[in-house]
DNA sequence: GATCCACAGGAAATAGTGGCTT
DNA sequence: AAGCCACTATTTCCTGTGGATC
């Protein structure tokens, strides 16, 4: 039978340390908030706004230092007649072009039920529609597009809303675009005339370092977790190995909670330095199995063919191997094999989300040059994966090893 | 120092899907 | 219904590359 009571020993309050939750205040990224707040002073006084751009890893404060500026800026320009300011937040994951953008922009302005499809229309046709929402809201509109870095090359959008009040198509609205990049490689990949027009304002956040690390989470702690449960050993521990990994508070934080969630568990009502090593693996594993989870199914049909090499004690090993098994794995499947230029970016792939690890390898004349892969994670990992892959036929290496 | 292996990976073409316009 | 438009995943074709070997 089971029974549920009230935790009163660990959490007090966890959405505190939860991805969503909003800070009523921001610790130690002073110098980018004031930089920030000069950007957004035309604004302010009622001038047409600047365009502004943020750099910096994940979990560095860009997202809540704008979410917190705005929203100050909203309430302090309330005062005056002459500025009528609005927001639009849009979360650019998934959109891979500036078409894309524009449609998830007029849809995010446009009640739900009067929704403009994502294909079909010209691109010129988008870009009208958009411009006439934002007339139809008038005053300053700010459009905070996160994660821009995700639209890659197609940078036209960036290039036409600045423009768009002097090339006449705007009347009554004055457009501000504040683009919040995780990629700094992303300015560079800009065209040219984007770059002009866009980074009239760059801000730059930095990875934080431990002692940052720890105002946060003490900060956070003192409403989420009770005085009892955490010692400042622990936080230090969350906060230091966060800040030698990614310098990320979202790491941190995760850390923190995973921890939390591992002593409440074993019903012990401190936390301890153990536990936030065992937090970090979990995270760290489960992270990888997300990406495994998440592939198409020939980057599943790559992974089972690898595991079964794995298996075979034949890692490394170089495409020339591993795509006959996997041209193999498919058929037994009912899969049209993909060609081995194909299948060699579904293995190039796993690299990168640091499944497989790769070598290259260089005979020169004797044997050319190749990469060589091997798993560079635990492979009861990846089995447990691909337990659930119930659409491939698991060769039977595999199926024994894994149970 | 030229050659050449065996592949890496860029670029362009193609297939296939979903949706708009007339 | 025919003709567009955009997207994604793939195939096809091809040039580039580092270093052992000639």
């Amino acid at each position: 039978m089971a029974t549920f009571t009230r935790d009163t020993e660990i959490f007090r309050n966890e959405d505190m340390l939860r991805e969503d939750y909003q800070p009523d205040s921001i610790t130690a990224r002073e110098d980018e908030i004031s930089t920030y707040t000069a950007a957004l002073q035309p604004i302010v006084n009622g001038a047409q706004p600047r365009n502004i751009f943020l750099y910096g890893k994940t979990g560095v404060g860009k997202t809540a230092v704008s979410r917190y500026l705005l929203k100050q800026l909203q309430r302090d320009t309330e005062q005056y007649d002459d500025v009528e300011l609005s927001v639009c937040w849009l979360n650019c994951t998934n959109l891979s072009s500036s078409y894309q953008v524009a449609v998830n922009l007029v849809n995010q302005l446009r009640p739900a039920d009067d929704q403009i499809s994502t294909t079909g229309y010209p691109q010129q046709r988008v870009f009208d529609i958009l411009y006439e929402e934002l007339d139809q809201i008038g005053g300053t509109v700010l459009l905070v597009l996160d994660e821009i870095d995700h639209i890659g090359s197609d940078d036209e959008i960036l290039y036409e809303i600045p423009r768009a009040r002097s090339n006449g198509y705007l009347s009554k609205a004055k457009p501000g675009v504040i683009g919040i990049s995780n990629d700094f490689g992303f300015r560079d990949d800009l065209s040219p005339k984007v770059k002009d027009t866009l980074c009239e304002e760059e801000i730059h956040f930095s990875p934080y370092n431990a002692p940052e690390l720890r105002a946060i989470l003490e900060e956070r702690v003192a409403g989420a977790m009770y005085d009892d449960a955490v010692d400042d050993a622990v936080i230090a521990l969350c906060a230091a190995i966060a800040a030698q990994d990614t310098g990320s508070a979202r790491q941190a934080l995760d850390i923190l909670y995973k921890s939390g969630e591992i002593a409440r568990t074993n019903s012990e009502k401190r936390l301890t330095e153990e536990h936030v090593h065992q937090a970090r693996e979990k995270l760290e594993q489960s992270q990888v199995e997300h990406g495994m989870r998440e592939l198409t199914k020939h980057g599943h049909l790559a992974l089972v063919a690898m595991l079964q090499l794995a298996f075979e004690q034949e890692t490394p090993a170089r495409i020339r191997d591993v795509y006959p098994l996997y041209r193999r794995i498919a058929e037994g499947s009912n899969v049209d094999p993909l060609v081995r230029r194909r299948m060699h970016d579904h293995l190039a792939d796993l690299a990168m989300l640091g499944i497989l690890d790769r070598q290259m390898k260089n005979e020169g004349r004797a044997g050319g040059h190749y990469y060589q892969y091997e798993f560079d994670v635990d492979l009861d990992i990846v089995g447990d994966v691909v337990r659930d892959f119930d659409s491939i036929a698991l060769p039977k290496g595999v199926t024994a090893r894994i149970e």
